[in-house]
RNA sequence: GCUCGAGUGGUGGAAUUGGUAGACACGCAAGACUUAAAAUCUUGUGUCCAUCUGGACGUGCGGGUUCAAGUCCCGCCUCGAGUACCA
């Protein structure tokens, strides 16, 4: 019998459902072990052949888990809320839920050609309200909740306001949008609306006024890692500033936190330094510089305190606050259109002209509290309002940016460092600011003389001790903005009495998504659920009209995998204690600042508040990295319709056109597909080589416009699910990224046939025997065990790949046959290729799944040798070989090596200076 | 600019962490089987010189450490990813 793996796939498949071999519960006898693949999308193009590959990962390791007695929770479900779905929605005015279910199906008819693992009774989709209940529940809870920077932790707001009533803000340390102060008197006699309003600066889900991304093309904000460099991660739109009242998740108490708990993880260290650098934390001081004339004192944040003798001017960002303050009346007219030219920039456009340097003067002085000095306040678009105070002071002598600033309005540069080795200079002569990361301080009053550390430590204790500022630390990581002026997503469980936002009571959850009749905002400009009938609570109050991001969903999904059925919790007691947290989490690198740092930050809130047993969701996280495409091209003459083949193309003036990847084999084009695939090119004529047309290629991003798209069901159709997924992990690393190119594939389905016909005899008869098995063919099994073993825990798939080929290769030659050797070979292939292996396992007489035989254990007694095969190099170069008993002493190799006749002409003339033997490895004769 | 990662045959990639560079596979070439093709099998395949035995060179570039360097150190170059007026 051949290897007919269409008949084997479906037969299993079909074996796995009916069995359900893939059902989990909880087995407090084994061990647990939680692996998870990152919530796809399911978007309307299907899988490609590059989404699968972390699935296939996750699904080996997974099975190979399982083969070594673990209890193994493998679930997959659906990010189902997302953008594309309503945009299609808004153009064809199909209803969101319907394009998405159908996208899903086919998601997972894809998922299942592959044969996953998964654990199909455990998925869940996040536009399920079974499922959003507990995501709006979520929300409540922060609402509900304060953070306490003592405590550093989550806790009740109840416990703020009692706090407030004992004795108002003072004593108190907690994170907070504005720092307010005032009294337990002062607090009490607030109206109830007053009171909430002062309680939104605390709530970790809160209400406020900030700017915010707003994309006009998506109708809706976006979070800070949904825009790149100016423009929608989601369709590639520009992006402004814009001033919006949005709820926000306050994120930015968990900094410290989130930090922190990058040590304890299992990271690629890139991964954590993307998130390192996404918290920004940044050490310094802040500063109080009192403003001449006037009561207002301007706080600066600054990591370079002991510059400060050398600040020459101020400026603030044009959406501070202070701007306006600041603004005498001779400069109102032009500071105003300033502000205003800068704000009607897009995001994009400020950052296109990082070096067109504005600015104006705002009228106003400010006092260097160290030296008395009145110093002129500007206002510059350099300055972020986001980060730090959006103030700044200025040190343009050791500074790029204040640099060229002062040069751009002529304000005087003070050089405060003489870097290491240089001398004091005149300032008017420097083309650019001067390095101030270490030298020696001069024009700088009780500074002067000292080394750049000594001067910050000298000043930060300063300014203590004048009570002129503290010291401070910074994080770049911003709150979360969390609504969404769109329909398809979470509606919030926001209802407004008296303009407050109030919870929906738990017990009304989930609240539903509501239907409407065109998915566009109102005539009003209100967020389509403005559109919705009755989008009122208890009869009376309105509901919230946004509703929430893509992250909301998936921020707690790995915890409701461990009890998708339960109505009472999020996640119930017992299944929290027993699956615990994700040992193996495997995705895109994509989600570093977004989801990771998202479903972290709300991890550790219901870790604050005792729902969960972990601090942290995800143990060890593996980033598969990109399949990228591999296109073809053709070469048009201009002018023509001729092409002319890649070797010839010189000779001509050619234009190199996309051609589609899947009517090309091995680089060399199919004419007659080519002429019907597109009526353009219906009457081409070529240029050939050898009688053949060659295309030329390259590695680009896989996608339609290049034409380079493989879709895993065409391999599946031609090779089999075991196929592609050996071929996928041959690739390369799992971690790289590397070009899909399906003319390599024809090599691991050969490896597969020859597998199969080691259990098969030449008349296609099944023919095992139960012969003792040779030294030799033990030797090749256990070298496979022990290197299959160990890559898989290394996640080194492709090498493991490359082993079983060896493997086969050499039992094939051994014309082996032993059931002693193919029945642990079998079980080393089952979490590779588990349709094959399942049909053999059958076929050796099991009737048990081979999911749960048990994984070979390797016994290096097959592996000793009594002989080794020395390389002898001389001067280091490998010259031949030398077998030796690998207990010979020294002087016995020495000896050997003297007398070998391949040895004299390396000696001829020559003494031997010194011969270095590492046994069992190499030898190296010194000659000279 | 800063941070991280990577540069090995025509191609994808191996190399036990300092010890035979190019495993395994694709592609290519020659051969076997076949009327023929496909499939399958066998052999060869880093570059250069040589009829062979063989030799020289060779892991982005330039230095260095070492008996021995793809691997370690110093200085560059190129590509990829992330991030960016972050004070």
């Amino acid at each position: 019998m051949d290897y007919n793996f269409k008949a084997i796939e479906t037969k299993w498949q079909k074996q796995w459902v009916k069995n359900k071999t893939y059902k989990v519960e909880i087995d407090k006898d084994r061990p647990k072990f939680y692996v998870l693949d990152m919530f796809p999308y399911p978007s309307g193009a299907g899988l490609h052949v590059g989404h699968p590959l972390g699935y296939i990962a996750s699904d080996i390791y997974s099975r190979f888990k399982r083969l070594n007695g673990f209890n193994v929770l493998h679930p997959m479900g659906y990010d189902a809320y997302g953008l594309p779905a309503e945009q299609y929605a808004i153009q064809t005015g199909q209803h969101p839920a319907i394009t998405t279910e159908k996208n899903l199906e086919r998601y997972r008819e894809q998922l299942d050609k592959i044969g996953f693992c998964y654990d199909w009774d455990r998925e869940i989709k996040t536009c399920d309200p079974s499922y959003y209940h507990w995501t709006q529940w979520a929300f409540t809870q922060m609402f509900d909740s304060y953070y306490c920077n003592q405590a550093k932790k989550a806790a009740p707001i109840s416990t703020l306001v009692e706090a407030f009533n004992a004795a108002g803000t003072s004593g108190l340390d907690v994170a907070q949008t504005e720092k307010l102060a005032f009294t337990a008197d002062e607090w009490k006699v607030k109206s109830e609306k007053e009171q909430q309003e002062i309680l939104l600066n605390y709530r970790l889900a809160y209400l406020a006024d900030t700017m915010v991304n707003w994309c006009p093309a998506l109708g809706t904000v976006l979070a800070n890692d949904e825009v790149k460099e100016g423009i929608s991660v989601r369709g590639g739109h520009p992006v402004e500033q814009k001033l919006m009242r949005q709820w926000l998740l306050r994120v930015s108490a968990y900094s410290e936190r989130l930090l922190q708990g990058l040590n304890d993880v299992d990271w690629t260290d890139s991964l954590k330094e993307m998130q390192r650098n996404w918290i920004g934390k940044s050490e310094g001081a802040e500063m109080k510089f009192q403003v001449k004339d006037s009561d207002i004192v301007m706080d600066i944040f600054t990591t370079r305190a002991d510059t400060v003798f050398g600040v020459s001017f101020m400026v603030l960002a044009p959406e501070s606050d202070l701007t306006a303050q600041l603004t005498t009346a001779d400069q109102k007219d032009e500071v105003e259109a300033y502000v205003k030219a800068t704000a009607k920039r897009t995001e994009r456009e400020r950052q296109a002209e990082v070096d067109k340097v504005t600015g104006v003067f705002s009228g106003s002085y400010a006092i260097n509290p160290l030296n008395g000095e009145e110093i002129p306040i500007w206002v510059g678009d350099y300055v972020l309002a986001g980060y730090g105070t959006g103030a700044v002071m200025a040190v343009p002598g050791h500074d790029t940016r204040d640099f060229k600033f002062a040069r751009q309005f002529n304000l005087p540069i003070i050089q405060v460092v003489i870097p290491e080795g240089g001398e004091a200079s005149d300032t008017a002569t420097w083309e650019d600011s001067k390095d101030s990361k270490a030298g020696t301080m001069i024009n700088s009053d009780f500074l002067n003389g000292l080394s750049v550390p000594e001067a910050i430590a000298k000043t930060k204790e300063y300014i203590r001790e004048k009570k002129v500022g503290d010291v401070q630390t910074n994080y770049r990581l911003r709150d979360a903005i969390f609504s969404r002026q769109r329909y398809w997503g979470e509606p919030f469980p926001v209802y407004y009495k008296d303009d407050m936002p109030q919870m929906v009571d738990a017990a009304d959850l989930p609240l539903e998504l509501p239907e409407i009749d065109k998915f566009l905002p109102t005539e009003q400009g209100e967020p389509p659920l403005g559109r919705a009938k009755n989008w009122v609570y208890k009869d009376a109050y309105p509901l919230e009209l946004n509703t929430m991001p893509g992250f909301a969903g998936s921020s707690a999904y790995y915890l409701r995998y461990m009890d998708p059925k339960n109505d009472k919790a999020l996640v119930g007691k017992e299944a929290n204690e027993y699956w615990q947290d994700v040992d193996l989490y495997i995705g895109g690198t994509e989600h570093a600042t977004g989801h990771l740092i998202y479903s972290r930050f709300w991890n550790k809130f219901l870790y604050d508040m005792g729902h969960v047993i972990k601090d942290e969701p995800y143990k060890k996280l593996i980033n598969q990295g990109m399949i990228q495409g591999r296109s073809n091209f053709v070469y048009r003459i201009n002018g023509t319709n001729k092409f002319v083949s890649l070797n010839l193309k010189g000779d001509y003036d050619t234009t190199a056109i996309h051609v589609d990847v899947n009517i090309v084999s091995n680089d060399v084009l199919d004419l007659e597909k080519f002429k019907n695939w597109n009526p353009e090119y219906k009457d081409a004529e070529f240029v050939l080589e050898d009688g053949k047309y060659v295309c030329g290629w390259a590695v680009e991003k896989m996608s339609k416009s290049m034409f380079n798209v493989v879709n895993p069901d065409d391999i599946i159709e031609d090779y089999g699910a075991d196929t592609l997924r050996l071929y996928e992990m041959f690739l390369g690393p799992l971690e790289q990224s590397k070009p899909w190119d399906t003319n390599g594939i024809d090599g691991v389905h050969k490896f597969l046939r020859k597998t199969w016909r080691l259990f098969y005899d030449k008349d296609e008869k099944l023919n095992i025997s139960d012969e003792k098995p040779s030294k030799d063919e033990f030797k090749v099994l256990h070298k496979t065990i022990k290197k299959i073993s160990d890559d898989i825990e290394k996640f080194s798939f492709n090498t493991c790949v490359s082993a079983f080929m060896i493997c086969v290769n050499e039992l094939g030659s051994l014309k082996c046959n032993k059931r002693e050797i193919l029945e642990p070979l079998t079980v080393l292939l089952a979490p590779f290729a588990p349709h094959m292996s399942e049909d053999l396992w059958e076929k050796l007489g099991k009737t048990e799944t081979v999911c749960d035989a048990e994984w070979p254990v390797f016994d290096a007694s097959h592996l000793a040798e009594s002989t080794f095969s020395y390389p002898v190099s001389f001067n280091g170069k490998m010259r031949f070989k030398l077998d030796m008993p690998v207990d010979a002493t020294n002087d016995a190799i020495e000896a050997a090596v003297k007398s070998h006749e391949s040895a004299q002409k390396w000696l001829e003339g020559k003494s031997i200076r010194k011969m270095i033997i590492v046994p069992k490895k190499i030898i190296n004769v010194v000659v000279g």
